[in-house]
RNA sequence: GCCGGGAUGGCGGAAUGGUAGACGCGGCGGACUUAAAAUCCGCUGGCCUCACGGCUGUGUGGGUUCGAGUCCCUCUCCCGGCACCA
């Protein structure tokens, strides 16, 4: 049983000095960002958070080494941009005025108001004049400005899509609300209803958005998971004839990657919502079908997965006509095949398709083998074959490969007009109706005489109403509100009534990079000239969670700008970094039913910011995220007081007459180590090992007081810029004895040491000795040794010669600077 | 199922194809102390050995190489994402 790890006291009043020095920093504005700054500029920003109350220590984790980072670069010389401000609208304020009374607003500004506070003991580089909170309306503003541009462009339309709802409490549900197929409210099963909705063509941008030329370093994971978001997937269009033709369609379409399958369709598959269904549904069959449309349309997804590969469907009485063999195929309705995706038609080819496959045996539908797996027989398939091979039962495409027959069909029905080469996605349009309250109102009006009437630019901001009910009702809380809901018409000014449905919240972070930069600006979402000089963002931090909603809506955002002229420039963000997740004690994942959570004010207020945001960024590397650990606190507490030790002793204790050459040649080389290590790592976001090199660091510099033998110019030197390597990561404390130690304020005003490689360089390497690849030896040698003297050192060990002794040494390796290998036989 | 990432001491982790385990935690021993804490010093992957030293060791099995934690292939497990995408 562990019991709890005895605390280890700081031998400096860090509370003190946190409050010192941020009221300090505050007074001057030391972190006032100036547009006009000659230096050059370095936009680094951190995912803003949500106002959900209280910091946490994730919050901690995500935002205590960004800023590190942005300080670094503030110290490369950079004139630095970090800001800070709130996500300030979406479901989690709404759920608190449901559940406890309180008004969205009210319980959203208290949450700010709080996490400000707590922000501000991060003691980060924040400049609090530029925050942004994106619920008022000098914010939300510029969201109905932008949506009012897309909708001129054609890049917002309006058109029917399902909600998840519940038959119940009478409302639309957020995919959230949802849990295993019901209501997370009162556990009815949910539903789905078709609601007209606002869409953005974000398919438009497929191209565009996979294109990532013009990012400058962001993790491979998040492009993967951009590009199979994205879905694009090459294929054929192929129709089939309609039999008997005795409708309006004379042809159904269908989508597949597989045209070199085609002589292998054997039925047609329609997503039951397709809307040929009622047309080629025969007398019958009209039960059956409508029937199992209405299984369709009450399953939720959940139970969907729960009969894991089992594919479901219906006849319903109609055939249709393979054009490349003129066979007839029965048309069936079956939900796996999606309303959303293709056609929302599949031709099915049981033998080369697992899906189709499993639905012919069900349903005793022929299995025909077009591509010949290696060494069959003939035989029949006893599941389905996704392999190459060569085209078999496929008339004039017999004997090909599969490959080739691909190219050679698609070629042949784009000659005969049946179809052609297209690509479908995955990706759908970006759905930004919520029938939701605490949200931007999308600033539009519909009129009896002329329909739907965006509302003038001059008449934004389309206010949210202060008083609306937040009772479920079915609809969006604004459309019970009578005196927003009625209006004139901005065309003909007659009555008519407002949208009542709110903007999704990725709305607000799609843009929010470019509000930092000027908050108060009146005239547009950013001052023109200010977002000249720092717009894009040069690095962004965050989590990983947000890597294709967030990071793709708003690459596509900046494109569509581009597209208007209203930015020059092409992408949000050039650099991205995911922090990895902060996990309790117990390594597992932080929750209150766990009982693991870290409360950082806690700590915070007994070792400082400093010791908090040292641990942080030292439990591993920063985007694997690691467990929290008190023991792991208490050897950081440890560090700063020996180094706390370590700067307040008095050089002019040093004894001169003992000082040697030799000690401070090799300080230096470990100090210009230390430097080039720090700087390397930190630029990298390795700060795991930048804090490790400068304990080793200071473990040298310890060693040398206690030996002797440093004189005090090194010693000061050293010391001097330990702290400003060690500055970035502990602000306060840096700060505090930058000045005990007769500095001028502020430390970090000043540049981050360089190093010189020649004072770094090694005199001595220890030469490593193996034989056969095993170490035999360690033999301490010049650096610069050469190839000849090294392999005559190394034949000369005894230790080695016991290995070598009676065989014969055919071959050796040498690695300047490294190790003699000697193979022998 | 598909895509991506990972697996190194008791723990977190470090290691441009070249000394595996830096740094820290924990543990053990010692100094200081009436004592404990704190602090300081030393040791600390496993096995064998009084010792010198040797053998072995980075999830599994193979391969490439003078040399593999690192590169290639196989498998197992863990984490993240997507999930009937035709």
């Amino acid at each position: 049983m562990t019991t709890s790890p005895r605390q280890v006291e700081l031998r400096y009043d860090a509370v003190a000095i946190d409050r010192k020095w941020q009221a300090l920093w505050d007074q001057d504005g030391l972190h006032r960002v100036d547009n006009d700054d000659p230096r050059p500029k370095w936009y680094e920003m951190t995912m803003y958070p949500y106002p959900s109350g209280d910091l946490h220590i994730g919050h901690w984790y995500a935002m205590a080494p960004a800023d590190c980072h942005a300080r670094f670069r503030r110290m490369q010389g950079y004139n630095v941009l970090h800001p800070i401000g709130f996500d300030a609208f979406g479901l989690p304020a709404e759920n608190a005025a449901i559940s406890r009374g309180i008004h969205p607003y009210t319980w959203t500004m208290s949450n700010i108001e709080n996490m400000r506070r707590q922000l501000r003991s991060l003691g980060a580089i924040y400049d609090w004049d530029r925050e942004i909170v994106c619920c008022a309306p000098e914010y939300y503003r510029w969201n109905q400005w932008f949506f009012l541009k897309f909708y001129e462009r054609g890049l917002a339309y309006r058109n029917k899509a399902p909600v998840v709802w519940c038959p119940s409490c009478q409302t639309v549900l957020a995919n959230e609300q949802v849990l295993n197929g019901n209501c997370e409210r009162c556990g009815s099963e949910i539903t789905r209803r078709d609601l007209e909705q606002w869409f953005f063509r974000i398919t438009e941008y497929t191209d565009r958005l996979l294109d990532f030329s013009g990012l400058q370093d962001w993790p491979d994971k998040i492009l993967n998971m951009q590009t199979n978001w994205i879905g694009r997937s090459e294929g054929v269009e192929i129709s089939f004839d309609i039999a008997p033709s005795n409708i309006d369609e004379k042809e159904i379409r269908t989508f597949t990657t597989r045209i070199d399958t085609i002589f292998g369709v054997t039925f047609i598959v329609l997503a039951p919502e397709h809307p040929l269904v009622s047309q080629l549904t025969t007398d019958d069959k009209q039960e059956d079908v409508e029937a199992y449309i209405n299984r369709a349309r009450q399953t939720s997804e959940i139970d969907r997965m729960s009969t894991e590969g089992e594919k479901t469907g219906v006849f319903i009485g109609s055939y249709a006509i393979n054009r490349l063999n003129g066979e007839r195929v029965p048309v069936y309705i079956g939900d796996y095949v999606l309303m959303t995706y293709g056609t929302s038609a599949v031709m099915g080819v049981p033998a080369h398709d697992a899906r189709d496959f499993v639905f012919a045996k069900k349903y005793g539908l022929p299995v025909r083998t077009v591509v010949a797996p290696i060494e069959w027989n003939g035989g029949e398939l006893s599941e389905a074959y996704l392999g190459e091979g060569f085209m078999t039962n496929s008339a004039r495409y017999e004997g090909m490969t599969n490959e080739e027959g691909k190219v050679a069909i698609a070629l042949d029905i784009e000659k005969n007009g049946w179809g052609k080469r297209t690509v479908s996605f995955r990706i759908r349009d970006w759905l930004i109706s919520r029938q939701r309250y605490w949200g931007t109102p999308i600033p539009m009006v519909y009129c009896q005489a002329c329909g739907i009437v965006p509302v003038p630019e001059e008449d934004l901001p389309v206010l949210l109403p202060p008083d609306a009910d937040f009772k479920p009702t079915g609809e969006s809380p604004l459309a019970a509100n009578a005196e927003f809901v009625n209006t004139t018409c901005p065309r003909c000014h007659d009555p008519a009534k407002r949208e009542t449905d709110t903007m999704d919240t990725f709305m607000d972070s799609s843009w929010y990079m470019m509000r930092y930069l000027s908050p108060d600006y009146d005239q547009a979402p950013v001052d023109p000239s200010v977002g000249k000089r720092w717009l894009p963002v040069d690095q962004y931090t965050g989590g990983a969670e947000h890597a294709v909603m967030h990071l793709l809506y708003s690459r596509f955002f900046i494109k569509a700008l581009k597209d208007i002229g209203f930015i020059d420039f092409d992408e949000p963000f050039l650099r991205l970094f995911n922090q990895g997740v902060i996990l309790g004690q117990d390594h597992e994942k932080m929750s209150k039913s766990r009982g693991n959570v870290v409360n950082p004010d806690e700590v915070v207020n007994h070792l400082g910011a400093d010791a908090v945001r040292c641990f942080l960024m030292f439990i591993g590397p920063w985007d694997q995220g690691g467990p929290w650990s008190e023991v792991g606190m208490n050897g950081m507490a440890r560090w700063l007081n020996r180094v706390w030790d370590m700067v307040a002793r008095d050089p002019s204790e040093i004894n001169e007459a003992r000082a040697v050459p030799e000690t401070k040649r090799e300080i230096m080389r470990l100090l210009h180590q230390t430097i080039r290590k720090c700087h390397n790592d930190l630029d990298r976001f390795k700060f795991n090992t930048a804090i490790a090199a400068l304990m080793e660091l200071t473990n040298g510099l310890n060693r040398v007081w206690a030996d002797g033998g440093i004189d005090s110019d090194t010693w000061r030197e050293s010391i001097e810029k330990f702290l400003l390597m060690l500055a970035p990561i502990a602000p306060h404390v840096t700060e505090e004895m930058w000045e005990l130690t007769g500095h001028t304020y502020s430390i970090h005003q000043q540049l981050f040491p360089t190093w010189d490689d020649g004072l770094a360089a090694d005199e001595m390497i220890t030469l490593v000795v193996q034989v056969n690849g095993k170490v035999r030896d360690k033999l301490e040698v010049p650096a610069d040794i050469e190839e000849g003297a090294a392999r005559e050192l190394a034949l000369a060990s005894p230790k080695v010669q016991s290995f070598t002794e009676g065989k014969s040494i055919f071959k050796s390796v040498y690695v300047p600077g490294r190790l003699v290998n000697l193979v022998v036989r």
